[in-house]
DNA sequence: GACTAAATTTCGGTA
DNA sequence: TACCGAAGTTTAGTC
């Protein structure tokens, strides 16, 4: 990993044309290749980059761009997209190169899959005598995240969101469409549950006959057995 | 901006929990307080970040930590969202400070909103005496990119995006839907437009009675009178 | 390899 | 400020 402090501008060229002025910026060259350029506040986002695989390579800056005070430029190009990153180099500050090796890569926990254990687990949060049929009930179009029985017998279909937005209750209508086609489960109801409803989702959701349920997930993983041993 | 290259765990805690096994990373502390943790591979996405506004503080290692080999900890805090970014050192081989300033920013151009500008500029690509209504116009759910009127005279309503999925043709479902309830306009056609259509986005919509037409956007700036102007 | 859905999405615009 | 939708989305998983 090569870190380099430069006054410099940037251009990118590829799926939109992009242009940077000129500033101090952070230049980040990976050991894969690739190079991110950052500023000095808004985290995460790169002002500009570019990804794997690219190859980088250094012009000689012609006479209009050395009066101009470019002391040298590097072309970033990619060769599947055709994409195009040059940085105009003013004046380097800081330039030094570091030996990474392999990263081993991030653990994480948390997440939707852990929501949708947490609730097949407590199937009953949705209403008394609710019975888990399958997690991962799978259709032509893709798996749904729970498949339960109400008190009743009849089928119930829930699709589990971190955040409840309309996207989710769309991906739900089309399960609900195709399985109410299905004889030997028809007729399936639908529940949208996550640990926040953004309310044109629940609005819509209602509108189709979806009901929605809030998760805690707190409450939730409270509950959790394989949790309390942690303590 | 200050870079540090470090032998480190990291553990996070706050909307999920994550852990990053001991390696050597680049830690990127940014002048707002942002910290950034980098391998030397995947650009773009930080292992493991935390986003502004937020604080930085060294823990005292303790004797336990210590014999473990942690030299320094860093605990990173977010006040609003209560997160929490654990940094846990083992060997410092790089550390520098530099003054960068304020960034003045990125300039775009080619995104979503320009192919909206010239489509409706060129809304005659969509059919002989096809007129344009408005633009962005107005419904109880959101705006329509370009509602437009065919050469009979009846309402159009066009969708607009760069590549064409299954959500683009979900949005303007919706949008159909409750536009034709409105007398005023009703009937309604759409038109789904974008530089590139999925397959299954365009099954989807030619099963809904959605055209799909797909967009040349070198060809329709080469068209635009505004961007001659450049040459 | 193509496609789908998730993301600690982030980021910008608007009501 | 909340909400909605785009993003050079990126990334991970499945078929």
């Amino acid at each position: 990993m090569r870190l380099v402090i430069a006054r410099c501008s940037v251009d990118y060229a590829g799926r939109l044309s992009a242009h940077l002025p000129l500033a101090t910026r952070l230049l980040l060259l990976k050991a894969d290749g690739s190079v991110l350029v950052h500023s000095d506040s808004l985290s995460y986002k790169p002002l500009n980059w570019m990804s794997p695989p690219c190859i980088l390579s250094t012009i000689e800056p012609d006479d209009a761009q050395r009066d101009a005070g470019v002391i040298d430029a590097w072309k970033v190009t990619q060769a599947k997209t055709a994409d195009l990153l040059v940085i105009s180099i003013h004046e380097i500050l800081h330039d030094s190169t570091h030996e990474l090796g392999i990263d081993p890569g991030l653990q994480k926990d948390g997440v939707e899959a852990d929501l949708q254990r947490l609730l097949a687990e407590q199937i009953t949060l949705l209403g008394e005598n609710y019975r888990l049929v399958r997690r991962e009930y799978m259709t032509a179009i893709g798996p749904v995240d729970i498949l339960a029985m109400d008190a009743a017998g009849s089928s119930v279909a829930v699709e589990i969101k971190r955040r409840g937005d309309i996207d989710g209750v769309e991906q739900l209508t089309r399960y609900l469409e195709l399985m109410n086609r299905d004889p030997r489960i028809a007729p399936v109801s639908g529940v949208f549950a996550a640990q926040e409803i953004k309310p044109q989702a629940r609005t819509l959701a209602q509108d189709r006959g979806i009901r929605c349920v809030t998760l805690d997930y707190d409450a939730m993983r409270g509950m959790d057995d394989s949790h309390l041993r942690l303590f």
